[in-house]
DNA sequence: GACATCTAATTTACATGTAAACTAAAATCA
DNA sequence: TGATTTTAGTTTACATGTAAATTAGATGTC
């Protein structure tokens, strides 16, 4: 009889060492081709349809414009990526990929390596289950955050 | 029939995306008490033992010893810990709770309020599934990670 | 005992997140 | 049409993460 006291696990903690973890797993992919995650996320949005805007990618990375007018900034420096302003609105700015940046698409999949190492003990059932169960914690968190700050996806 | 095209779903991303909420989630209920979800971190070590090291809080809160150092700092700018060296070895410091920080540690189950808004819609069997399967996935990815990065929590 | 090595913590350089202030352009309206 | 408001993006101040260099104290070996 070891002296062992059972905490009610935190789900948050849980969530975000998985999180963290599944980061770490895609940035050591990443490595090899010099991009971060948050870059490759803006790529990746860029590779389905070039040309977005700083808010559309905004929206679609969850992260707050200020943050990918800096990351464009260092994206822009490597040559991923280039800003032009639109005409007809000139307060918007599209973002274009670059050769360089076309060029690296077939990192498009990484996300699947991810998912790979992710699910390898669950079976089937599990798998199945997952998905939707995970589904119905963010949609609980969206509606209690109604009203309140929007989501963001956090990583890094 | 509308358009749309189904990608097979990043696992990382929603994870992220949850990780995120659960941290916004905590954030907001602390924010009445002026502390971060870094700093709770820390001070739920110490509210259970006082007095632990830097680098046993480091892997506690799985940061770096580095991130501990600056965090701590501001904490005990904010008289929430204080730093003592150990005698004997002067190497570790012992951190440990002001009269302050003793005095928050009623906000010990906050993540169970967090718990409770994530797990809203799930039916008792679902919650029974989640945690294994969840510990599973790390598991994967910890055996996954042998010899390389170790885990990390990632949260802001 | 002196020099090399290990260890704990800190410091520094840098990436990236937030909030808030600011800029420039477009839209509204009186 | 000129003033006000709204919108898109950038900039700044600051918190916090990493990696790598540094500092100081302990340990080990000759």
């Amino acid at each position: 009889m070891t002296e062992q006291v059972r905490y009610l696990p935190s789900i948050g903690r849980l969530l975000n060492v998985l999180s963290g973890a599944a980061c770490d797993l895609a940035e050591d992919y990443l490595r090899a081709y010099e991009i971060s995650l948050a870059q490759w996320v803006v790529l990746s949005a860029l590779w389905r349809k070039d040309g977005l805007s700083v808010s559309v990618l905004s929206d679609y990375s969850g992260k707050k414009t200020a943050a990918l007018s800096r990351l464009l900034d260092r994206m822009e420096e490597r040559e991923l990526v280039q800003r032009l302003a639109v005409e007809g609105d000139k307060r918007f700015v599209e973002v274009h990929l670059t050769e360089k940046g076309q060029g690296l698409s077939h990192l498009m999949d990484m996300y699947k390596h991810v998912n790979g190492i992710l699910l390898a003990d669950l079976d089937e059932t599990e798998k199945e289950q997952l998905l939707p169960m995970l589904e119905k914690m963010r949609e609980s968190v969206l509606r209690h955050g109604e009203g309140g700050q929007l989501l963001r996806e956090v990583c890094r």
